[in-house]
DNA sequence: GTGTTAATGATAATGCGTTCTTGATATCAT
DNA sequence: ATGATATCAAGAACGCATTATCATTAACAC
């Protein structure tokens, strides 16, 4: 049966506050402030079981590693900060793409990354 | 001074007369048509040296690992078949996105990846 | 508290795409 | 044709993210 663990729960604090997905480093680093000594390893055993149980959904995006997101959210895209690396959510969609695609092609899903500077960043 | 080899010229052959961005191993086959014993790793060595030279691009897609296609089309997205894995240009595109990031955002570009079967993977 | 065993931390090992090394070969200016 | 050398094929080696191993620790039913 699961146990409930120090290292668990602060991986799973992490990402749900987190407003944005996350890398395994990301969250290993987070998650050292609850628990010092924690291991990258951990860190993945913990989110490969999360995503089995479908509380976490794996975000890739083009030429990065997975990241991390929680679960339920609404169809959205993601904004990638070619600053900082970090990546956030965008809630907006252009909407439908059935019509982009060549004749004969059917399009079931689709995914959008934007690239430029967050806030942050764009600072002067 | 770069010379001109059989291997080169078949890779980029290939490559110039697809359709579609391809990855290194379905340029090696395409490729091992015309030269037998060609090696992944000069295909490898002429993709790179074609990069930097600007008469290829790399299209990086979310969770797959680099393909190439030859540079100069106008901007365009990519189509992923689920059915057969291969990628496929799509020269629509929905337009703008300088409107969806959040407030204090800027956005440099975007990569748009539609998911679905191609004609031949979606036939009954 | 105690025992069982799930979970952890450290590190080795894996897998995959890509790059380097080496001796052999092919191109091309001469 | 010849020589200088760019290019090649094959396999070893690399880099990286991720996973397996294993001895140790800690959760929790009793």
């Amino acid at each position: 049966m699961e146990r409930s663990t120090r290292q668990r729960d602060a991986i799973k604090s992490v990402i749900d506050s987190a407003r944005r997905p996350l890398s395994p480093q990301e969250i290993l680093e987070g998650a050292k402030n609850q628990v010092s000594g924690l291991g990258i390893a951990t860190v993945y055993r913990n989110l490969k079981s999360m995503v089995e149980s479908n509380s976490l959904v794996v975000v890739s995006l083009p030429g990065e590693s997975a990241r991390y997101e929680s679960a339920g959210h609404q169809h959205h895209h993601h904004f990638h900060c070619t600053g900082c690396n970090r990546v956030f959510d965008v809630h907006q969609c252009p909407g439908s793409m059935l019509d982009l695609a060549p004749k004969g092609f059917s399009v079931d899903r689709h995914e959008l990354t934007l690239y430029g500077k967050c806030d942050e960043c764009g600072r002067p």
